[in-house]
RNA sequence: GUGGGUGUAGCUCAAGGGUAGAGCGCUGGAUUGUGGUUCCGGAGGCUGCGGGUUCGAAGCCCGUCACUCACCCCA
């Protein structure tokens, strides 16, 4: 019996760690540029922080997590998501009382225990970024800002920011009884799905693909009209805010998210090019959530994202180039010694060179160098090694020059810094 | 958790009851120490696994596992 990977985790391999590193990268310059430190933190926890933060009656906390019993008995649980550790660890190091606001984010891999799609894994990578200490609205604007330059920078096609409030939590009850007087009468056309969120989290039915739940709730009161007037204000300063920046969004009456402790702001971003699980980042406030960890009142706002769905969508124009790379050859009795030699000399110097060991003429060493995709080959045989020459060969365009060994790093650098002719 | 699709060489796929194939890749060669192109050769498979039908199964039937897409839900 072969020993696979886990269903749904997958390995990176190292012919797709160019777009992955691309993708990192620009998540921490950005990030950084935006104002924010970097976090990391565990990748598990106590269960109850997450069950406390993302709400017992959420899928994810009902039957995603990949729980498991410590040695003393404690359940911990692998991450599902990054907030809830950052604010755990924001609370445990006071790092409120540094700073009176604080912009951190993260990068790392996430896990939930769901059935593998297209776009969806068991273990999957998340960036992220909260900001802790301020209700300004404008924090969301810079929040949705950071997002949408983080993809429009990397090309991303067709996205669709699509934005909502629901308001404060008794914004959201009023809502809610509102809802469900409404939807109540005609329950029973509800598909079944429906009719069980109809008691257990009534602002899903808003969400559920099935069109006739749609339509039956289209002339449904919508969280926007129940809105109370800071409420309403603060939405409407966010809007302003996006127009100001010029970042097209759309409003999505329907968008409820899926963790209970959002607040406010709600946001997502999709891409059209992705299967079913089109939606690429998402975030909103949450501005209950540290103090319901045991914190002081402390508004919040952040988003994630889904970085093997962004994978997808990285076009390869973005990815640059690989480093230059001088491939040895170095074969017989005293090419062989003379050539490790080299080989190690150059890599001290920073220039990324390699050889083929296993090559024992001269043919076996430039197919190799071809295959490697080396820029020039070196070659040192008997007779070059005698006189202390080697041979540096163009792979391009197959010029050949001699040199003596002593210059060859020299020689190198400076034509890979003018990425031009060795000759 | 529920449904659909697919499992044949390292990869992409043929063969639809009668000896398991191609392309790409890998590897060796085409006279002396010069790569990519071309030409010739080679390796590599219990056709996912188990059972059944049959003189005979990669192909049909049943089961099972894996992969995949979708539902649910989410990034």
């Amino acid at each position: 019996m072969k020993i696979r990977a886990i269903k749904g985790i997958k390995d990176i391999l190292p012919e797709h760690m160019t777009k992955w590193n691309v993708v990192e990268q620009s998540a921490h310059r950005l990030a950084r540029c935006f104002g924010f430190s970097e976090i990391r933190i565990p990748t598990f926890e106590q269960t109850q922080l997450f069950a406390r933060s993302i709400g017992e009656s959420t899928d994810v906390v009902e039957k995603e997590m990949y729980t498991f019993q410590d040695r003393d008995g404690t359940s911990l649980t692998l991450r599902p998501e990054g907030t809830a550790g950052v604010v755990r660890a924001y609370l445990e190091h006071n790092l409120a009382t540094q700073f009176s606001m604080r912009k951190l984010y993260y990068i790392g891999p996430m896990f939930r225990h769901e059935r593998p799609q297209a776009g969806r894994f068991r273990q999957f990578h998340q960036f992220g970024v909260e900001v802790f200490g301020t209700e300004d609205p404008y924090m969301d604007v810079e929040v949705i800002s950071l997002l949408w330059q983080y993809f429009t920078d990397l090309q991303l096609p067709e996205l669709t920011l699509y934005i909502n409030s629901i308001g404060t939590p008794d914004d959201r009850q009023q809502y809610i009884s509102q809802l469900q007087t409404y939807v109540k009468p005609q329950l029973q056309q509800f598909c079944e799905n429906c009719q069980r969120r109809f008691h257990t989290n009534p602002l899903r039915i808003l969400d559920c693909k099935v069109p006739r739940c749609n339509t039956l709730t289209e002339k449904a009161p919508t969280l926007l009209e129940t809105l109370s007037d800071t409420s309403r204000k603060h939405f409407t300063h966010v809007q302003n805010g996006l127009k100001l920046l010029e970042i097209p969004y759309t409003i999505h009456h329907r968008l409820v998210r899926g963790l209970d402790y959002y607040s406010q702001t709600t946001f997502e971003i999709t891409s059209s090019h992705l299967g079913a699980q089109n939606t690429i980042g998402a975030g909103g406030r949450y501005d209950g959530l540290v103090k319901n960890l045991g914190g002081p009142p402390t508004p919040a706002v952040g988003f994630a994202v889904g970085l093997e769905r962004v994978n997808i969508l990285v076009p390869s124009a973005v990815i640059g180039d690989t480093p230059p790379l001088v491939v040895i050859a170095g074969f017989g009795e005293k090419g062989r010694p003379k050539g490790l030699k080299l080989l190690t000399r150059l890599r001290q110097t920073g220039i990324c060179t390699d050889a083929d060991f296993r090559a024992n003429s001269l043919k076996a060493h430039l197919r190799s160098a071809d295959k490697l995709g080396a820029l020039a080959t070196i070659i040192i045989g008997d007779e070059e090694a005698q006189k202390e020459v080697v041979i540096i060969r163009n792979m391009q365009d197959k010029k050949q020059v001699e040199v003596p060994i002593a210059l060859v790093p020299d020689q190198l650098k400076i034509w890979i810094h003018q990425n031009g002719n060795i000759f």
